[in-house]
DNA sequence: CCCGTCAACTGGATAG
DNA sequence: CTATCCAGTTGACGGG
């Protein structure tokens, strides 16, 4: 799993048949953004290197009462996560998607985090996960529509083409004497109902091999790729 | 200045 | 009632 940006998602897909190259321009490649770069930005103590582990882990106790409590416009500043602290989450995010209490408390304890810190953490995961996971089902939905229009336009074609004929009654000529045939010497494919003169030709004609053989009112069509 | 990202909040739904 | 989840939103922040 080397795929894993650092705000990278672990996609577990159940699109049949989709393969991850193709739908790639918006994630994998393109989520590199410049998270690595921001978090040793923000959360590099300014000098003295490395008196904690996780700079930034814990908001004091009287802004965070602040920020959830009274409703106050006043939120604690931004925190970012640090590299360690994102590594250690996704870490146990790839193990399990949801937390027990106790495991969030121990997270916590290990990450130097609030509980509730480790807890949105993984709400936040859990709907990013999701929203990717339905940008890649959209995007295999754009893909089937794409060949079930091309495949309705190609019914209309056969369609149209059966009317046509339906108007002008077939004239079909022998192949062994190019005369046009007797309508009586003339049959319809239980399949397409086409008119041919298959029956009356397929019993005298040897079998062709395996794949022809299916209907011998036609030479096998190829058939639309979907 | 605008836009994308992400931690954090809110409110509703649900399980125990 | 409490704890937890989810969807939607907010606001801080960094980058182009």
């Amino acid at each position: 799993m080397g795929s894993t940006s650092p705000s990278g998602l672990e996609l577990t897909m159940a699109v049949p048949g989709l393969s991850s190259s193709s739908g790639s321009e918006g994630f994998g490649c393109g989520a590199g953004n410049g998270n690595a770069v921001r978090d040793l930005d923000m959360n590099q103590p300014a000098s003295g290197g490395e008196e904690e582990e996780f700079p930034m882990g814990i908001v004091e106790e009287d802004e965070e009462e602040r920020g959830a409590g009274t409703g106050g416009p006043h939120r604690p500043k931004k925190l970012r996560l640090s590299k360690e602290q994102s590594r250690l989450l996704e870490e146990s995010f790839r193990l399990n998607h949801t937390l027990t209490p106790k495991q969030k408390e121990a997270l916590a304890v290990k990450l130097k985090l609030r509980p509730r810190q480790v807890e949105v953490w993984f709400q936040n995961r859990r709907a990013r996960t999701k929203l990717k996971q339905t940008e890649l089902e959209c995007e295999y939905l754009k893909r089937c529509f794409g060949s079930l229009t091309e495949e309705n336009r190609r019914l209309q074609r056969e369609v149209e083409e059966l009317r046509a004929m339906r108007v002008a009654p077939p004239t079909v000529l022998s192949p062994h004497t190019r005369q046009p045939l007797p309508a009586s010497a003339l049959t319809m494919c239980p399949r397409c109902e086409r008119v041919t003169a298959a029956t009356a030709t397929a019993a005298r004609t040897p079998r062709p091999a395996a794949g022809a053989a299916a209907n011998p009112y036609h030479p096998r069509r190829p058939s639309a790729a979907f």
